[in-house]
RNA sequence: GCGCUCGUAGCUCAGCUGGAUAGAGCAUCGGAUUUCGAUUCCGAGGGUCGGAGGUUCGAAUCCUUCCGAGCGCGCCA
């Protein structure tokens, strides 16, 4: 299990002194050995009039102590208002134990954040994962559908890190199954074309983008007119080798844009290179226990299959693993199936030391969840973990009008063209701040638009205000107010937070002191939308108060004959923007000093 | 036909893995605003959480069954 931080976070601090209340009443109650104490929870009310915090202790153990819940809530209760850093305690409902804070926890739980600074929230001590994510066929430019997969993958990534885990970013290669060919078929014609020959139109079935007019070109250059007097299976490895490389090289650059790096580039040829064959390796391992089988496969009760044919073939038992059906591994040309090489694939990652794996797919791949997570079940003998994240659709709008066409691909909108016109941090954010698997709305027009109706502006407006207060305050009050992040916050460090007392205030501080929980359920769940919609709660509430302090003076940041509590506010300030940056960090949006 | 995902305000979506009177934004209506440079803020109306059962102290959340949408259903990846 992650370790929190050094310091112990609010909610952290509050459970742990609920689970020593219920432990000192167990022993004195003598309630029976080996109680689970894992279900009781500290959380934030839904209803703020019933306090800061509420547990559901009393309810949860209620069975196990033999007790009332209510009874059993005054017992415990009782015990908690003895805590020094718990103001009220009140039993309500069925047995709800709400807990108000003293302010100065408030106070307390501030100094934590400018305190720990960039680290705030961060846990170390997690396990190792991987993360697989984009994994786009190496044929083309990124398209706008790959985006959403990238992103959501990637902040993901960065969740896991900042949540502890040691966290590797891979990306399969789809570089051996049979469209590589027709790349390669492709790139070849470009070839003829770059020497001067005539190709005409690009025949059906093979790809026609532009985009693999500089794999033609390239390929001239180097190899002349040799290849032209070759057979297709004597200049196929070339050509292929070649156009996937500057596909690969594409894509990183399409990947770069958006902000994204992998660690790991797994090729999927790799495993099954002669001498080294890891699938051939991986069955023979299924076979030895028991997995695989020849067989027969019933036709698929869907749409018709033209060219059925029954026979009699070797197939993984998928059925004993919790799939519907057992699983061709090989086909009727005695090549690979894409699932057999992909089953070595996990396997090499769990070898790798790999046993959470996290793989992130796009909706249409839905049906190979099932017995993807089979065969890492069998290979793996239940001790590896694969979560398997679909992200939806996007559908890609202007105005509310649906965009299709593309300049430069003839059939679709490339990723490129995307971020060209909205940016990254608008692609990144729009794309978090939703559900992954969703369906989403992404309108070119919107994301422009500087207004509380587009997230991105508002959030990252929030920060650039709070560094907008700084500037004033250092030009009406604070002269010395260093710009240096880590030195503004070691100097306001020293302020007289027990002065923040509006209730206004107290809300912003409990929305921050709730970061670390935020934090920790979004990297539990795997759901980096969690953060985007935490920080926009934030710079919400944050503007509110900016725009409170306009109808009602005291409330503003900078009280200019009153430099303590104007310190005081300006670390209040300093949490917002630490918060914020912290959070689009880890969604991989920019944090603007201004905007423009 | 089967499987997976989904169904929450007029619209777009949250809902912290079972908690209290289900929340935001947009739109609508009504207010505030020559600010600490900012398209900002406050308030109101609006709900059978697709329908019906069930599980328990308690269900939008879990189970069953219908209805509706999307995706998928050897030898594509």
């Amino acid at each position: 299990m992650p370790q929190t931080s050094s310091s112990l976070h609010l909610f952290a601090d509050v459970l742990a002194r609920v689970h020593a209340a219920c432990r000192a009443l167990a022993a004195a109650s003598s309630w029976p050995e080996g109680i689970d104490f894992s279900r009781v929870v500290v959380e934030p009310p839904r209803d703020a009039s019933h306090g800061d915090m509420a547990t559901n202790a009393a309810m949860v153990l209620a069975k196990e102590a033999k007790a009332k819940p209510r009874d059993l809530a005054e017992q415990i209760a009782e015990r908690l208002r003895a805590d020094a850093l718990i103001a009220k305690v009140d039993v309500a409902g069925p047995g709800f134990i709400n807990l108000t804070l003293k302010p100065a926890a408030w106070a307390e739980a501030l100094r934590t954040v400018l305190r720990e600074g960039p680290a705030y929230g961060r846990v170390s001590g997690g396990s190792k994962v991987n993360v697989e994510y984009v994994s786009a066929n190496p044929t083309g430019p990124m398209h706008v559908g790959h985006c959403r997969g990238a992103v959501f993958g990637d902040a993901l990534a960065s969740l896991l890190q900042f949540a502890g885990h040691d966290v590797t970013r891979e990306y399969y290669i789809n570089d051996a199954g049979a469209q590589v060919d027709v790349l390669a078929r492709s790139a070849f014609l470009r070839y003829r074309e770059a020497l001067g020959q005539d190709i005409g139109a690009i025949p059906e079935g093979l790809y026609p983008g532009d985009y693999l007019k500089p794999v033609g070109e390239a390929l001239a250059k180097e190899q002349g007119e040799k290849l032209l007097a070759m057979s297709e299976a004597e200049w196929l490895p070339t050509v292929r080798a070649k156009a996937i490389a500057m596909m690969m090289a594409e894509i990183k650059d399409d990947l770069a844009a958006l902000n994204i790096r992998h660690d790991v580039f797994f090729s999927e040829r790799s495993l099954i290179e002669t001498g080294n064959n890891k699938v051939a390796e991986t069955i023979d391992f299924l076979k030895s226990k028991g997995d695989i089988y020849e067989g027969r496969l019933p036709p698929p009760k869907g749409a018709p299959v033209e060219d059925w044919e029954d026979r009699e073939q070797l197939l993984f038992k998928a059925t004993a693993y919790g799939d519907d059906v057992d699983r061709p591994l090989i086909k009727s040309d005695g090549s690979y199936t894409y699932f057999a090489s992909d089953i070595a694939y996990h396997k090499n990652k769990f070898d790798r030391g790999f046993a959470e794996m996290i793989d992130v797919w796009g909706a249409d791949h839905g049906g190979y969840i099932k017995r993807m997570q089979a065969a890492v079940k069998a290979t793996t003998s239940g001790k590896g973990a694969l979560d398997v994240k679909i992200v939806q659709l996007v559908k890609l709008l202007r105005n509310g009008e649906p965009v299709k066409m593309s300049k430069r691909s003839g059939d679709f909108v490339t990723l490129r063209e995307v971020v060209d016109e909205v940016g990254q941090d608008a692609v990144r954010f729009m794309m978090l701040y939703r559900k992954n698997d969703a369906v989403l709305d992404f309108d070119l027009a919107k994301v422009m638009e500087q207004s509380r109706d587009n997230p991105v502006f508002y959030v990252q407006y929030g920060h650039a205000r709070g560094h907008s207060i700084f500037r004033n305050a250092r030009a009406e009050v604070f002269p010395d107010l260093p710009e240096d992040a880590g030195k503004r916050i070691a100097w306001l460090g020293e302020s007289a937070l027990e002065r923040l007392s509006d209730p206004v205030e107290l809300e912003l501080l409990k929305r921050l002191a709730i970061y670390p929980r935020t934090l920790e359920a979004a990297a539990a769940a795997h759901e980096p939308h969690r953060i985007a919609f935490y920080l926009y709660d934030l710079a919400s509430e944050f503007h509110a108060l900016w725009t409170k302090g306009r109808d009602l003076p005291y409330l503003r940041f900078i009280i200019n004959n009153d430099a303590v509590l104007t310190k005081a506010r300006l670390a209040m300030v300093q949490g917002v923007v630490s918060v914020l940056a912290s959070g689009l960090a880890i969604l991989g949006v920019h944090a603007p000093d201004e905007m423009r």
